[in-house]
RNA sequence: GGGCGAAUGGCGGAACUGGUAGACGCGUUGGACUCAAAAUCCAAUAGUAGCAAUACUGUGAGAGUUCGAUUCUCUCUUUGCCCA
């Protein structure tokens, strides 16, 4: 018998699953009568098999949309797949496969898994960034801006393997070598497309402000990335024997001119051509080649220079001459790719500086320190300028700079200007498996886009992956087209895919939309995103690459009713695992470790021994990883979305662990439990006396999880349904009202069906609750109680606790305590010199 | 070096706008059931002292504001993330 009664969640959540997919239940359309709620989050590589971050993710997602529908709202709660990619392109190198094919295989592995977690999701909407279907529109999109001149084309630098002669992305240069060919890797100048995003740049920065619902840390680094600062263009005064009479410099630091001891140019600079034959230069910026292009590489690189017979004029002290160096620290796309160099109030000036034996200067002084000199490091804290004649005692920078600025302007040598560290977005990348730029050329190399008529632009199917170099570019047959007659090139690059993911919450809103990539009226009635929930490592890059797309297609275009793509933000944290090690320092997965309390050893040969290690982030480099599949086989859909939810607060990380997913098992096995006897006990059609108490409890319990829901806490609410299930049990057994805790479980029933889908709509089947579906409402005579628990303190300490009724006088209150036995010792000898009265509170007595 | 967070039992974590610190879970201990074990159920569980009622200490460290501080202010330590 007992064996009957145990819940069996692979029928139950295999039942409501068929059950959600034959009815459509998520199925989602405009409804102008009705609040809706769009609820994101970031859609998924296709790598092969969901992880636990997807899990959390997707779960917290499914929570908050089943909460919204439940609230009355309709709910957008869409999936789709960021499916063009290079872990495709490799994969099928290796394997020799196409990349479509692999990528699809999946596709359909992962949406089958997604499924068994019972996520509300209208599957109706489902897109692919590698189908036709939505790169297409893409394409029209990257061609209406170029129409606008939001996207252009210019030489920038990539990272080289000369081995493999391909382009690296920056992930794949590992300590300055390709990853796969270990060749040391080169700068090297490519034409390549830009989105002109830094044309938005004020805009993207000031409207951080309006985002409410954002992280704050992820506007402080958006705000960070967008880098904006105040300073001024300085044109400098050049002598020497070639004909460069100025060299332009921005600088946010005018002030420290009279600390100027040399002039930093990027090998790329413009003067560099007066050294093109020099073959000791050459051999320099060769060397400053190998530095990477990120911003890190080039911190962290050895400083180096090359010397000119150039001197630059320092502008406030026309007798002063100092050296101009090409330095490899210096980048051509920021400022005007020329720095001046103050060593003393600049580390990296400073370390140059005595590299070079140059001259080092103190301007700047700490406040209230009699004599100071720069020695061992660079100053740039605040402080007092000095050593700079009309300068001398202002504020630095505060004072310092405005007055630099202002004499600079009167002098004519230089202008206030804002900087941005943003740069324009290169799109370009040199591989297969992404959308095709709609754009060819002629033989002389002029640009012509590809008619809308003609597009897309499709891949080709048959292609040889293994080639050296771009394999579009090596397919002669499919880069030559004709248009109207004339033969033209193709553009062989194709876009990095964040430009996929930089659109596809629009298109979420019209799917099948044939004509455009999205309908005005659908996305002006579903955007913005009111909830976008997703990892922290896409704070800056994909974020703001979205905020710029949505003002790129509204730009000139004043049909849109909203700027910003995503009104509110949750980045959750990461599922994190203990890693271990064997004896010869290789990683283990979990699978192969058991343990017996603190030891832990090989499962298949328990005489070696494992180093456990510090619990991080599940990777498959380290081998901490759990497969949801095997997790959810194992325990069920609702158990695992229940523990997910449980252990940590769903913005920090969590820690993975086995005896909190027993735990979660046994809960919903224990809930099944109780339903039967709660079922049982409203059979009885006990009627005598009103349970306030359960009423209460319930009442309370509505207001406590949809607070909880709306500021994320879900940690709370399992505790919350720990508490529930506790309260339940203890209660049942006295005599209980049928007919109240029948109106009390269907509440409750409803409130937990976010978390736990499946087994609550086969409890809400079985109790036939099926017609209410809507959020209760607290009833608010439940909330407060008659009676209060006031505390007595006496000089602050808690002494006792009078149960008393609420809204008490303090006279009353305070009669009370004149009987408590508990308190008389305290009073002994002693008279009262004060007292605090909290109302429904507590009362404190200084004695 | 700069910016933004965080620090609470053996562990993960709760605590509304300053008002009973440690909800809930894990682990541990004891008990019931069992020939036994697993499972399940019941109980205890911040530390110190005490048979006990109880007392004292206690939210990273130190100060401050307050009748009262995990919560507010300042300084410091450690740590995480981002930027350089």
């Amino acid at each position: 018998m007992e064996q009957n009664n145990r819940y069996n969640f692979k029928i139950v959540e295999n039942k409501w699953q068929k059950f959600w997919e034959d009815n459509k239940s998520f199925k989602t359309d405009i409804r102008k009568d009705k609040k809706k709620f769009y609820c994101l989050e970031m859609f998924p590589y296709p790598s092969g098999k969901i992880h636990m971050g997807h899990v959390r993710n997707y779960t917290i997602g499914d929570v908050l949309s089943r909460y919204k529908s439940l609230e009355g709202y309709n709910v957008l709660h869409p999936m789709g797949w960021d499916s063009f990619g290079l872990p495709a392109e490799n994969a099928a190198k290796q394997n020799n496969l196409n990349p479509k094919d692999w990528t699809e295989k999946n596709i359909s592995i992962m949406k089958s898994q997604l499924k068994k977690l019972g996520l509300s999701i209208d599957w109706d909407r489902e897109i692919s960034t590698c189908n036709e279907d939505y790169f297409k529109h893409q394409q029209i999109f990257f061609l209406e801006l170029f129409e606008k001149g939001l996207v252009y084309r210019k030489e920038n630098f990539v990272n080289w393997d000369p081995v493999d002669e391909t382009v690296l992305a920056n992930e794949q240069v590992i300590d300055g070598k390709g990853w796969r060919s270990g060749a040391n890797v080169q700068r090297k100048k490519l034409n390549q497309w830009f989105f002109n995003i830094s044309k938005f740049s004020e805009e993207l920065l000031a409207d951080l402000d309006k985002l409410k619902n954002w992280p704050n840390k992820v506007k402080v680094m958006q705000r960070n990335w967008i880098g904006k600062s105040f300073g001024c263009e300085l044109n400098f005064k050049i002598e020497g024997d070639l004909p460069v009479e100025n060299i332009k410099c921005f600088t946010t630091r005018p002030d420290t001119l009279f600390g100027f001891s040399f002039l930093a140019i990027s090998p790329d600079h413009p003067v560099s051509k007066h050294y093109e034959n020099d073959p000791k230069f050459l051999k320099f910026k060769e060397e400053c080649s190998k530095t990477g292009t990120t911003e890190e590489s080039l911190a962290l690189a050895e400083k180096i220079g090359f010397k000119t017979n150039l001197k630059a004029i320092n502008p406030f002290k026309e007798d002063e001459k100092v050296p101009v160096y090409f330095a490899n620290f210096v980048l051509m796309d920021y400022g005007f790719g020329a720095v001046f160099g103050c060593p003393g109030h600049d580390q990296r000036d400073f370390d140059f500086a005595k590299k070079y034996n140059l001259s080092i200067k103190t301007v700047v002084q700490p406040k209230n320190v009699e004599k100071f000199e720069v020695t061992n490091e660079a100053f740039s804290g605040e402080g007092i300028i000095i050593n700079s004649e009309f300068l001398d005692g202002l504020e630095a920078p505060g004072q310092s700079v405005l007055k630099a600025i202002e004499i600079l302007q009167d002098r004519g040598i230089g202008k206030e200007k804002i900087n941005f560290r943003l740069k324009d977005w290169g799109v370009s990348r040199q591989r297969y498996w992404g959308c095709p730029i709609p754009i060819a050329y002629d033989e002389n190399g002029e640009i012509k886009t590809i008619p809308k008529d003609n597009l897309p632009v499709k891949l080709p199917e048959n292609i040889n992956l293994n080639c050296k170099g771009n394999p579009l570019d090596n397919d002669k047959n499919w880069k030559t087209i004709n248009i109207n007659g004339k033969k033209y090139f193709r553009e062989t690059d194709t876009l990095d895919t964040f430009v996929d993911s930089s659109w596809y919450f629009l298109r979420f809103c019209s799917p099948n939309n044939i004509k455009y990539g999205f309908d005005l009226d659908e996305i002006n009635y579903w955007m913005p995103v009111d909830q976008y929930i997703g990892g922290v490592e896409h704070a800056i890059l994909h974020l703001l690459y979205s905020r710029f797309f949505m003002r790129s297609i509204a730009y000139e275009n004043d049909k849109f009713t909203f700027k910003e793509p995503f009104e509110g933000l949750f980045t959750q944290g990461m599922v994190c695992h203990e890693t271990y090690k064997d004896e010869n320092n290789n990683w283990l997965s979990p699978d192969e470790v058991d343990s017996k309390g603190e030891n832990y050893f090989i499962k298949k040969n328990p005489l070696l021994k494992v180093t456990v290690g510090p619990s991080e982030s599940m990777s498959k480099s380290k081998k901490n990883v759990i497969d949801p599949e095997n997790i959810i086989n194992n325990y069920g859909a609702d158990a695992v979305r229940f523990f997910i939810l449980s252990d940590s607060p769903p913005e920090k990380d969590v820690q993975w662990s086995e005896q909190g997913m027993l735990s979660a098992y046994k809960f919903v096995q224990k809930f099944w439990n109780l339903h039967l006897k709660i079922k049982n006990k409203i059979k009885l059609k006990n009627e005598n006396q009103e349970d306030t108490i359960l009423k209460k409890f319930t009442n309370q319990l509505i207001h406590k999880i949809t607070q909880n829901l709306n500021n994320f806490s879900y940690n709370v609410i399992i505790a919350n349904m720990h508490q529930t299930y506790n309260f339940l049990l203890k209660h049942l057994d006295n005599k209980i009202n049928s007919k109240n805790l029948n109106e009390c479980y269907e509440k409750i029933l409803i409130i937990f069906s976010p978390i736990l889908p499946h087994i609550i709509n086969e409890c809400q089947e079985e109790m036939g609750y099926k017609n209410n579906n809507l959020w209760p409402t607290v009833e608010k005579k439940y909330l407060e109680n008659t009676t209060i628990d006031y505390v007595i303190q006496i000089n602050g300490k808690k002494r006792s606790i009078i149960n008393a009724e609420i809204g008490l006088r303090q006279e009353l209150l305070f009669e009370l305590v004149k009987k408590d036995k508990l308190l008389d010792k305290y009073f002994k000898d002693l008279s009262i010199k004060k007292v605090i009265f909290v109302k429904n509170r507590l009362m404190n007595i200084l004695v």
